[in-house]
DNA sequence: CTGATGCTCGCACGATCGTTAGAATGTGTA
DNA sequence: TACACATTCTAACGATCGTGCGAGCATCAG
């Protein structure tokens, strides 16, 4: 591609490719998103994600069984589901217990139809 | 949680926590899925995958161009996609054209949706 | 007040990732 | 056949990530 990166488009006219360029979102405003991509990256993150679809809401303790994972790792976990909108939390004494949110739901059925598991 | 790990589970009725510990997919079910998560975890993956939503079939270059970025970069980023099995590519000539599969912008409309983002 | 429980936080380690750069491959053209 | 173009591949580097561990905090029960 030239210097002035305009003469070599091979595949799309110029219009359209000038109004790609210019529409497309930049970078910083993906980042949440990406972030939502990132949160479900994981297949234990993804796995807690299934378990809190199922079973509601749920405590760390309760999901670390399940999971069969430690309850610091399960809580590692939560806190990034947490962060990134798809998951909530709220404390009942010395516990507290998790649930996805509408945005978590609909991620987690999307992602899992893509792949064709665990519906 | 004590060793026989089921004496200690507090919010959960036993039956309840053991039947979503059975159902659960293994780490090993949900690996698909998490790589179509990580596939749109970053940003610069998601922008491609914005341009080719909105740009229909385009090859390495343009979308080089489109996405200010090198088109080596690119090329990385689109077979990850690929990989994913979000997008799918065919030569022409010496060039290949890439679009998104139809659970690529399923899983692409769902995670704008979640983010509130670039619909 | 003390000890136990549930959970979070900070740190470290090995693994993975995004980007860059150079080399290599496939295809088209003269 | 040689050169150019489009794309891919391999390797390296700095950054990030998942997990494990110990310490710390909040809450509850005795």
């Amino acid at each position: 591609m030239s210097a002035d990166e305009t003469c070599e488009l091979l595949c799309l006219d110029t219009v359209k490719a000038e109004r790609l360029r210019h529409d497309l979102p930049g970078l910083d405003a993906l980042t949440s998103a990406a972030e939502a991509g990132k949160a479900l990256s994981d297949p234990t993150r993804l796995r807690l994600a299934l378990a809190l679809r199922d079973g509601g809401e749920m405590c760390v303790c309760d999901l670390a069984w399940v999971s069969e994972r430690q309850d610091k790792l399960v809580s590692h976990h939560l806190r990034q589901l947490r962060g990134a909108g798809l998951a909530c939390s709220r404390k009942d004494g010395r516990m507290v217990l998790y649930s996805l949110t509408g945005r978590g739901e609909a991620l987690l059925a999307a992602l899992t139809a893509a792949a064709g598991v665990a519906r």
